[in-house]
DNA sequence: ACCGAACGACGTCAAATCTG
DNA sequence: CAGATTTGACGTCGTTCGGT
């Protein structure tokens, strides 16, 4: 079996020899001339390393700190306990697998932390704020909506809990340019009539209400290839109220989507976490770099003035 | 051109974690 | 504490690339 260590940020890194480097603000010496950490665009930082190198980051993981090798706050490292499995235990590995991994903090969680008095590290949170500003209309949306596509290609609008079906050919409505049209609901929802606007591959949904919440339902090059399969079908969809089971089958529906959406945002955040692990990295080692130079330096010039 | 390995992205499930 | 959210694991599919 496996030990799962979690990507660990604690500071405590290891050089080549394995010997640590402690934290500790009176060895630092170094000048500060030598890494310049410049802010450039949100999320991306210029680094200007000693030998005059410019090195353009993403987001760099940065503690607030005054020594170069001070270490960021800590981040507890996880390390999934590996049971001695017996050779006969063969049986569910998979189950096994996940009872066994101990799970760390989330993402987001982690690099808000890491950055949470660090400007220079674009929070998780933010970003996505600032995704949805784009789509979003300053009216505060005081009513939910969700626009969902089912395999069949038929869009879903799921409204303070109730079920619209958004009935035109979207397809035609893919195309390059803003489009507006206007749809009835199947459900009585008290809004008589909806407006969607199409554009760029994500749509609005105004109530008449006012309440423009966005939703990006695919993008340009996914074309949404596995598109889930579902069981009710859209003749079902136009029926008044639906029967249980449909309720239930468009429950499902929902949440798989819902859970789609959040699995293709977690894996964006994860690549950027990575990216920023990356990018610290890459900063550590010109900055680990500069002072060994630097060390090296002044153990010259000690020596010659001893001689 | 064909094949297979490698890789990335995706959807889904299940479980951990968060939140009101 | 229940429901929502997040994320690891797994299987699948499409693409790319090197070897034949």
């Amino acid at each position: 079996m496996d030990a799962s260590v979690s990507p660990q940020l604690d500071g405590s890194l290891k050089d080549s020899d394995g010997e640590e480097n402690h934290s500790d603000d009176s060895s630092s010496s170094a000048d500060p001339a030598q890494v310049s950490v410049e802010g450039g665009s949100p999320g991306v930082t210029v680094v200007q390393l000693s030998d005059g190198q410019m090195l353009q980051v993403h987001g760099v993981i940065q503690a607030p700190q005054t020594s170069v090798i001070q270490a960021p706050s800590i981040q507890t490292v996880q390390i999934a306990s590996v049971a001695e499995l017996e050779p006969d235990q063969s049986e569910a590995d998979t189950q096994k697998r996940r009872v066994l991994l101990s799970r760390r903090p989330s993402y987001r969680k982690i690099l808000n932390e890491l950055s949470s008095d660090s400007p220079a590290v674009a929070k998780i949170e933010e970003e996505k704020m600032e995704e949805e500003a784009v789509v979003v209309s300053a009216a505060e949306a005081t009513v939910p909506t969700s626009i969902y596509q089912t395999s069949a290609g038929q869009y879903i609008a799921i409204s303070q809990g109730r079920a619209i079906q958004l009935n035109p050919g979207v397809e035609a409505l893919q195309g390059g340019g803003a489009q507006t049209l206007t749809v009835g609901s199947s459900y009585p929802t008290g809004d008589a009539q909806q407006q969607i606007f199409i554009q760029g591959g994500q749509m609005l949904l105004q109530a008449a209400t006012g309440d423009i919440p966005a939703y990006q339902l695919r993008s340009p090059n996914s074309g949404l290839a596995h598109s889930i399969m579902m069981a009710a079908s859209p003749d079902n969809m136009q029926s008044p109220p639906p029967p249980h089971t449909e309720a239930i089958t468009l429950k499902r529906e929902v949440r798989l989507m819902k859970n789609r959406e959040a699995a293709r945002e977690c894996r964006r955040k994860k690549k950027e976490y990575v990216k920023c692990l990356e990018n610290r990295v890459a900063v550590l080692e010109n900055q680990n770099k500069t002072l060994i130079e630097e060390l090296k330096a002044l153990k010259d010039i000690y020596c010659h003035k001893a001689e």
